[in-house]
DNA sequence: GTTAGCACTCTTTTAAGTCGAGTGCTAACT
DNA sequence: AGTTAGCACTCGACTTAAAAGAGTGCTAAC
């Protein structure tokens, strides 16, 4: 659909009054703002005819023109400068997310705090995904005299540890063991192939050391699944009662459907683009209907690894926020990729 | 301040259907929900007395009476029935703090969060207070030539672990002369022992081989500073709207409060009672001004170690929730000394 | 194709009036 | 002295009416 020049001046202009001060905006308002030379009547013909076409919409008959969802998608695709980022934001998304010497989970945590403190919306982002993730090393902290600690580290620089209680006192061949089986069984392996048919093999094949050994290898499998499984780290709750009144759904069902990380980490994950945004009824979930969702991948090795996003209004900011979202999420990108290689 | 019995019931009374409707109530209300055989002018009279002693208040002129926090306060000291939990609360309290071989911060998080689901309020849990926590054990885990993991147990079973970059290539005898510092200077040591005079002394004393162990040690201090640090876990942000008009604050202001951990740390260690209930302005946070705080603590081995508190609007179920509160502490306090009396 | 003008629509604001819950007070009663 | 019935009074909540204001759509002229 090809809108004239005019129209889409307008239709810009719509968008951007709009977001900028929740109201309706009428003819005149739009004459006032805009460079062109023409009468509010023109204006509102033009109106007339976007809305028509289904970019604009009234709330009643007696108020000015609101972006619909169309409206927004076009002024997204077609109609938005996205003036590079100013230096001054760059240098304060750097602060934002360096952190020295820090676990991943600890860099995506204090990303979204930082994302949602910037923008004044929630943000969210999801630990690497353990799909490509191989176990790295496999250690054993003695603790008691039937019990210890395992420590799991993987190729993604995730590192989950786990008490372990063996049946029998423990003594050094019975950790030689574990450490062989360890070596042999474990180490390189694919997070994703440690299954409970692998696992079943594995603990056939040791023979009478199996009875002491199950508890250290089940402990281990466990340790995988946690690692495997992609965390939600969710920042800036709070943001959501700012802009309360523009969000259909309430606030309260919208800050229930954060607090399940299921959901979004399915929302994150669906979407393939490098960075993507989702308009109101554009995301599957009702309770985002009257929500957009800004959302971006960080590359570990330029392997596509995880999401950051934000969630706010449709009537968010998209043309400043955008590059934000995007310029955060690659640093993140980098210092993870970088912590981890140092390794 | 000794009441009449009469007023003592009628106060009661008041404080129990406010809570229950969130209404201001009136005399003829109180004629029925009470047994006394008395007409609504008495109690009116009783009131207005009530009243003048600061126990209760009126909106306006023409409205019910409700409690005033003096009144709370005289209700939850003398008045309050304290009936002991139901056996299925017990039971459910007690299937939603379980949970096998978790970490000290992962049973606090649920706890936090299923304390706030089962109240509709917004709960809170500082882990163990590093105060008496000892080193328990460091391992060093090698990850590449010139760098490892270091990982530090404490006392308390608080893990915590940090990549450590050498200057130069790792070798056994590095490894080696780090575990004997580890073994002569660090294990058993109490983590707030661990200040920049004890290191720099500790350094001094290592003559050549200073150089190339202060990576390492710097990055045992900074995880025991890590490991000191009590974390603020928190569940059930949301349940703030729920009550939204009884906060006397903006929602907003009181989430925000709860997201700086530091202040709701502050609040949980002030309270040296066992059980301690704070009632609206007796919080010394203006943002707690119409919140009520009911917290409690955990003991691990017999030692106060941290706390567990809902915050609620001062209309709060008192009754109800302060032996919930106690019961799921007390659990947790349980839990956790066996999980780690079993390392 | 553009524009001035104007009637029309619909929300928001303001004002006024009514209703009702609940009180405080007085005077009588036990 | 304590209790109670009765009643005037207060003040918010709700209803209705009217006025104001913003903005449109349409028509007719340019």
């Amino acid at each position: 659909m090809e809108l004239s020049q005019r129209k889409e001046k307008i239709l810009a202009a719509v968008v951007e009054h709009y977001i900028k001060t929740g109201e309706p905006v009428g003819s005149k308002t739009l004459l006032s703002a805009l460079d062109i030379t023409v009468s509010s009547a023109t204006i509102r013909n033009e109106m007339a005819e976007l809305a028509a076409l289904g970019y604009l919409e009234q709330p009643h008959t007696s108020a000015g023109r609101i972006p619909t969802n169309e409206g927004y998608r076009y002024y997204v695709d077609n109609l938005m400068g996205v003036r590079p980022l100013d230096d001054s934001v760059k240098r304060q998304i750097e602060a934002g997310v360096s952190l020295k010497n820090a676990s991943p989970e600890a860099i995506l945590a204090k990303a979204s705090e930082f994302l949602a403190d910037m923008t004044d919306c929630a943000a969210v982002s999801t630990t690497p995904s353990g799909e490509n993730a191989t176990i790295k090393r496999i250690e054993f902290v003695p603790v008691g005299t039937r019990t210890g600690m395992i420590v799991l580290l993987t190729s993604t620089g995730v590192i989950k540890s786990k008490v372990c209680r063996s049946d029998v006192d423990l003594n050094s061949s019975m950790i030689e063991k574990f450490y062989n089986i360890v070596k042999s069984s474990f180490l390189g392996l694919p997070l994703d192939d440690i299954d409970t048919a692998t696992l079943q093999t594995l603990v056939a094949s040791m023979g009478a050391d199996a009875l002491t050994m199950i508890p250290f290898v089940s402990a281990v499998s466990e340790l995988a699944q946690e690692a495997m499984r992609t965390m939600v780290m969710l920042g800036g709750q709070s943001n959501i009662l700012r802009y309360r009144e523009d969000y259909g759904t309430t606030a309260y069902e919208l800050m229930d459907f954060l607090r399940r990380g299921e959901p979004i980490s399915q929302l994150l994950a669906n979407s393939k683009a490098d960075l993507d945004v989702k308009i109101g009824g554009e995301n599957k979930f009702k309770q985002l209907e009257n929500s957009s969702v800004i959302m971006a991948h960080y590359n570990i090795d330029g392997d596509n690894r995880g999401s950051i996003g934000i969630i706010g209004p449709t009537r968010i900011d998209y043309a400043s926020l955008i590059p934000s979202v995007r310029y955060l999420t690659d640093l993140v990108g980098e210092l993870l990729t970088q912590t981890l290689n140092e390794d």
